[in-house]
RNA sequence: GGGCGCGUAGCUCAGUGGGAGAGCGCUUGCUUCACACGCAAGAGGUCGCAGGUUCAAGACCUGCCGCGCCCACCA
């Protein structure tokens, strides 16, 4: 044994990090059944910059709870996966190379991205190129998260790596997809859906989020047939040319006798009817509303429910396109009038437009008064920058209303931790309006398995898709050829097409416990880990990450993905504002651990409970980094006397072992728990109080002749407690405790 | 509008019906043979407010105030 004269943490991380992979110390033990086996569901970071001092939290809470289950006795599964299959790293890689995924074109073997100039225009190129572009850059910052999460001392097994967007991924993800396929789940449909007019793409629900605007309420007068009239309050007025009707309450007498005529839409004259509907608020506005194709949500509803027309004006660049009235669906009781308003708004953004027919209609006299400013919340894309608009386009969905009840009782089913997390999940579900839409109108992503035979015209029959074998997985419907077509078939009559869209990323990533555990990959492996014991993740993705893999589970296996989910809050600064890059308070995890060390880190990260958000404290830290030293120091004192120790005889060093022994059993408790915070304060205290108090006292004992009774006791207490104590902070400090 | 969480020392936070606590920071003292990244002593609190239950409330119940978050059909 050497015990060094100056315990020190610095070059603890690169000392034992080496001598773990070396040893392969956390590697998993696939011989292990189900029953011995603790399987983790890693959240994969998102690959597209570097990692934030949040996620040194968070996954040092997941690493907390795998060594303490490995030291419990279980084979910890416990692996790792980049999250690179998505629209972040795809702007990424078309800024820094200056290339565009166009994936009408053919792959080039022979690419070499060096031959891109530096030209104004991206280069097109095809999407395996593409994806091969999103592998290299990704690649780089992979290898800066790895050597991160290796010298924080996360226990992970790194031979069970995957990406997002690696092959294996896209094959069992693509699987999945065939089998909802097959099974009706996953259909294509033309409906309205939520849509970005920027990144011209459809969306789902869980990734809309309100956002409060400024918005004017302009009232707007519509003709009745009688010669009277009638006023609505709309802020949307640009969408009258898409208005199909007027919608009262059914109870509401104000304008029971207007139900089931017609009213003419103020400057283009559309005659429209006046309609009933229970969705009809008479406390707003003015108690009728007019129903646009489509303004929001609720206008899909009305449409849907009452059966009306659509009329669409806004194109999918969100600007209003070119209509020609007096066409079938477009009559006008006065078509050049109708025209010539529609030619003033044709081309112009929502907002110019919403401006300029305020004008038209004032000038028309159909504005009552002036519009009134008032603040009101506007759904946006997450990662959007201007409002979504309801657009009807071909997509692919995923059935998830008719299962809101057994999605329900999943929530029940799975342990929160902590409990009150669960409530999240369910005003989730319980507010659910919309099949999952799935298929985005992006490159880099998984492509759906899927092509359309094309008509004698070249048309593609949507409702016909050729689905791809599964023994062929993954494929690219791009480049790869349906069973029975030649390649020369593509895009000719009679020929097919490729489905041109890829899967949200969510359809992929709700399926990570498949692909860690090699769903049907690797049936044995697969039997070993699943369902999954512990998810550990953040609670700003509930609504996704978590809803959609219970989800997924639900559906293939008829389980839930794992028992547990524990939910880390978000690292706030001091001042208990959300730490962000703009305002320059970002400390690089890096950084953090050269100056601190990772035991220290990790010191603070441990004291921040699960649900809990923390705010940055490097004074925290800096207690952690002493504890470390405390333990090393402490260490070394009950390691320095090399005589053999005795039993343990005296009193107080019994008394000291009782108390030790509680401590372990409240420790033990807690973590079963996941409340590694608790452990470590327990622990925490009881160890300052075995230095400062017990080591004090038996000191002089410890130091007399070896042969005394009273020192071999305390010689051999000392040991004992040291070694109890070092596994009790094991989790927190693996550097110093290893050490 | 519905729901969840949180208000305890200057700061960050424990607190499981009976004694108001820890760490940091602050003050004072100490080169004691594991550790000055240490040790010892000390100052510092109407436990958000108001009722109620109880022999006893920081904790349990009700209402209110404040902060944060989640959800909701945006006329």
């Amino acid at each position: 044994m050497r015990v060094p004269d100056k315990p020190s943490l610095d070059g603890l991380e690169l000392r034992w990090g080496e001598r773990w992979e070396a040893d392969g110390v956390y590697r998993f033990d696939r011989s292990k059944t189900r029953e011995q086996i603790y399987a983790i569901d890693s959240p994969p970071p998102t690959v597209s910059g570097s990692l934030h001092v949040g996620s040194v939290m968070s996954y040092t809470h997941t690493d907390l709870v795998a060594r303490f289950q490995r030291m419990r006795g279980l084979e910890v599964f416990y692996p790792m996966g980049w999250d690179d299959n998505g629209l972040a790293t795809e702007r990424r890689v078309q800024n820094f190379f200056g290339v565009r995924c166009d994936p009408s074109l053919p792959y080039d073997d022979g690419f070499d991205v060096a031959s891109v100039g530096g030209g104004d225009d991206p280069v097109g190129i095809s999407r395996r190129n593409f994806i091969e572009l999103c592998d290299r850059l990704t690649g780089e910052d992979e290898k800066a998260f790895e050597a991160l999460f290796r010298r924080l001392g996360l226990s992970v097994d790194w031979t069970h790596l995957y990406t997002t967007i690696g092959e294996r991924s896209r094959r069992i993800s693509q699987r999945s997809f065939l089998r909802l396929a097959q099974r009706d789940l996953a259909y294509t449909a033309e409906a309205p859906t939520m849509w970005d007019v920027d990144f011209r793409t459809a969306v789902a629900q869980a990734e809309i989020e309100d956002r409060e605007r400024e918005g004017r309420y302009h009232v707007v007068v519509f003709d009745r047939e009688d010669g009277g009239t009638v006023e609505i309050e709309t802020s949307r007025p640009e969408l009258i040319p898409a208005c199909v009707a007027l919608v009262a309450h059914p109870s509401d007498a104000r304008f029971a006798s207007l139900v089931g005529s017609e009213v003419l839409t103020p400057l283009f004259r559309v005659p429209i009817p006046v309609v009933a509907h229970p969705l009809a608020d008479p406390e707003k506005g003015t108690g009728i509303a007019m129903i646009c194709t489509f303004g929001d949500v609720t206008d899909v509803t009305w449409w849907r429910e009452l059966g009306l027309p659509m009329r669409v004006v806004i194109e999918k660049d969100g600007r209003i396109g070119s209509r020609e009235f007096g066409k079938p669906g477009w009559e006008s009781r006065d078509v050049r009038a109708a025209n010539a308003a529609m030619r003033e708004l044709s081309g112009s953004t929502v907002n110019q437009a919403r401006r300029r027919i305020a004008e038209l209609l004032r000038d028309a006299g159909k504005l009552v008064g002036e519009p009134t400013a008032v603040r009101h919340t506007v759904k946006f894309y997450e990662n959007g920058d201007r409002p979504l608009e309801v657009v009807a386009s071909r997509q692919w969905f995923v059935s998830t209303l008719e299962f809101r009840d057994r999605l329900l009782a999943r929530g029940e089913e799975l342990a929160w931790h902590p409990a009150y997390m669960g409530a999240r999940y369910r005003s989730w579900v319980e507010n659910l309006n919309a099949d999952w839409c799935i298929s985005r109108q992006r490159f880099f992503g998984v492509p759906f398995p899927v092509w359309y035979p094309l008509d004698a015209d070249g048309r593609p029959a949507y409702d016909r898709p050729i689905l791809a074998d599964e023994s062929h997985l993954p494929i690219d419907p791009q480049e790869d050829v349906p069973p029975g077509y030649a390649p020369e078939q593509r895009g000719e009559p009679g020929g097919f097409v490729g489905d041109p869209d890829v899967m949200d990323t969510w359809a992929t990533s709700s399926l990570t416990p498949q692909i860690a555990a090699r769903w049907e990959d690797d049936p044995d492996l697969f039997a070993r880990l699943f369902p999954m014991d512990l998810r550990p993740q953040a609670h700003d993705i509930i609504r996704t990450w978590l809803f959609y893999t219970v989800f997924r589970a639900d559906l293939q296996h008829d389980s839930l993905p794992w028992t547990n989910a524990a939910i880390s809050g978000f690292v706030l600064d001091p001042d208990r504002k959300k730490m962000s890059k703009s305002k320059g308070n970002v400390v690089t995890p890096m950084e953090l651990l050269e100056s601190h060390s990772a035991d220290a880190v990790r010191y603070w990260a441990a004291s921040a409970r699960l649900g809990v958000d923390a705010a940055f404290e490097e004074q925290q830290i800096k207690v952690g980094r002493r504890l470390a030293i405390k333990v090393l120091n402490a260490s070394k004192f009950a390691l320095s006397n090399e005589t053999p120790p005795g039993e343990i005889l005296e009193p107080l060093d019994l008394g000291m072992l009782r108390a030790l022994r509680s401590v372990v059993d409240e420790a033990t408790e807690a973590f079963e728990a996941y409340d590694y915070a608790r452990a470590l304060e327990r622990t925490e205290a009881f160890f300052w109080w075995f230095c400062d108090d017990y080591v004090e006292l038996v000191k002089g004992r410890a130091y007399r002749s070896p042969a005394d009774e009273g020192s071999r006791s305390a010689r051999a207490a000392l040991h004992l407690a040291l070694d109890v104590l070092q596994r009790l902070l094991a989790p927190v400090l693996p550097y110093a405790a290893e050490e």
